[in-house]
DNA sequence: AGGTTATTTAACCGATGAGCTAAGTACATG
DNA sequence: CATGTACTTAGCTCATCGGTTAAATAACCT
């Protein structure tokens, strides 16, 4: 019954209150109170996004005294923009003018292309990634 | 009653086989009867998935005889990945090595450093994208 | 017109999700 | 120890979601 982490991760940012509180957790660590503040919603229920937050490995939390500090965790995020960059060359043209040479480098294969799919594609899964500001 | 764009195209990545049909027009455009092969699954849920990918703005589809083609809409990922940019220094270390030097080109704001947040943080909304690959 | 193929709509069902209030836990301090 | 502060858990409601089957629509092919 648990999602994929990369199911949870969206579930979890598919709501606006939660990317409000990872907004202003982008400006710093801070308390479960002081994250509520902006809301007009219950502590229970800003709770309950935290803890969301939590599973789907977007923040962690501390203990100090009776306050639990949240901040961001940086897996999940990555984990979201890997997957995202199998689909960069679709709107990124700076990563596409990159790709277009790369391609003519490696010109041995243009002369048997199967027709079968309209574009020319490559699907090189995660390798995407890091070739960006390396 | 309708989410903010964002919210459901997030909601929308929320799902493995969504993800996976998107997996599949990575590879070009094609048919419905194409799309729901992979699935153990009724045709009508993958009509609904494509109604709620379309919905998202991640994918378009056209009409040809009674096909009903369908192929990757660049705009919302690229939303989803301009939001993303607004985290990006919390994993990418190529990107805050970059930070790190435009912080050091202006030295002048070093001196009066408010003690507030734990980090030192400018927010720079949107302006992230576009130093990657320029 | 009548049939086949491709896809959507309608109507339903069980599970999950976001919100609430009320009560419980954990720590700090007078 | 009693009270206050900072949360979390429990239990409820209502809406939405992912799936189903059955029927409808749309375009092609005799």
């Amino acid at each position: 019954m648990p999602l994929d982490p990369l199911s949870s991760t969206f579930a979890a940012l598919a709501d606006p209150t939660r990317r409000a509180i990872l907004a202003r957790l982008a400006l710093g660590e801070t308390s479960v109170m002081e994250l509520a503040k902006p809301f007009d919603m219950s502590l229970p229920a800003i709770s309950k996004h935290l803890k969301v937050l939590e599973h789907a490995g977007l923040i962690s939390r501390g203990r100090e005294a009776q306050w639990r500090p949240c901040r961001i965790a940086p897996s999940s995020f990555k984990q979201v923009d890997g997957w995202l960059g199998n689909f960069r060359r679709f709107w990124d043209e700076s990563f596409n003018r990159l790709d277009g040479l790369l391609e003519e480098m490696k010109v041995e294969e243009a002369t048997k292309a199967p027709p079968h799919t309209t574009r020319k594609v490559r699907v090189t899964k995660e390798k995407q990634r890091g070739r960006t500001r390396g």
